[in-house]
DNA sequence: TTATGTATTAAACATCTTGTATAATACAAA
DNA sequence: TTTGTATTATACAAGATGTTTAATACATAA
């Protein structure tokens, strides 16, 4: 009984820190979705989960606010890739939020991310 | 502008969570929804909030689902107040819940609170 | 050239939470 | 009896993610 009240708790959860998480990913770097979806996977321990589709649809609503844009890359195989950055607008608005919100982890993997 | 994203996104951020400040409220001792209410908001530092109507409609669904129960306890003025207090499943779904997420907690005040 | 695979965009629907508003109920105290 | 307060109940709006289904664009293989 037990783990269903876990998984209806953490699905719940973990709605609407995607953004969170996307921007942790492109401070390390510019990526690609399908980076981004590896690095939330990986950074997180595994807990932290998310669909390609929810990255293209927060992506591109992130590009009409001006808060990333991308470059078109070459690669090996199949049509160009979009590599993902912050821009400036981002980067502050990553800095306030982090400011202004109680940010949350235990795990220490995580934790050398958050420095500003 | 990165003023209205900010607001934004925090709201959206901040959605799902108020199960975890609940529990965490539980958890110090018995409380009732004014005290809870008073709880999130210091102990988060003034960056949690919530409505009482959200915390009796979790409150609601939490005792049908047997995480929580209360005692009904006479107060000086005014009809009875219900002191709401975990259950050892509500105990035991806590302890699951941060052992198996990535808890997210800068601030030296929340921390503490954490210690299982 | 044609067919296939992959990245991306798009739209619709379901599910869930919180905010907000509006009532109704129950009961203590003035 | 009237008033104030705690609680329950319902309904709607706003947002996010999961899921599904298509469509578009383009590189590469056959």
């Amino acid at each position: 009984m037990v783990e269903e009240l876990l998984d209806a708790w953490e699905e719940t959860y973990k709605k609407g820190q995607l953004t969170f998480w996307v921007f942790l990913a492109l401070r390390e770097g510019s990526k690609c979705v399908e980076e981004i979806k590896e690095f939330v996977e990986r950074a997180s321990g595994g807990t932290m989960t998310c669909e390609e589709q929810s990255l293209y649809r927060n992506l591109r609503k992130f590009q009409h606010l001006e808060i990333v844009e991308y470059d078109s890359k070459k690669v090996s195989k199949g049509p160009d890739r979009k590599y993902y950055y912050l821009t400036p607008t981002g980067e502050e608005l990553f800095r306030r939020f982090v400011e202004r919100n109680i940010m949350i982890f235990t795990k220490e993997s995580i934790i050398n991310l958050l420095t500003l």
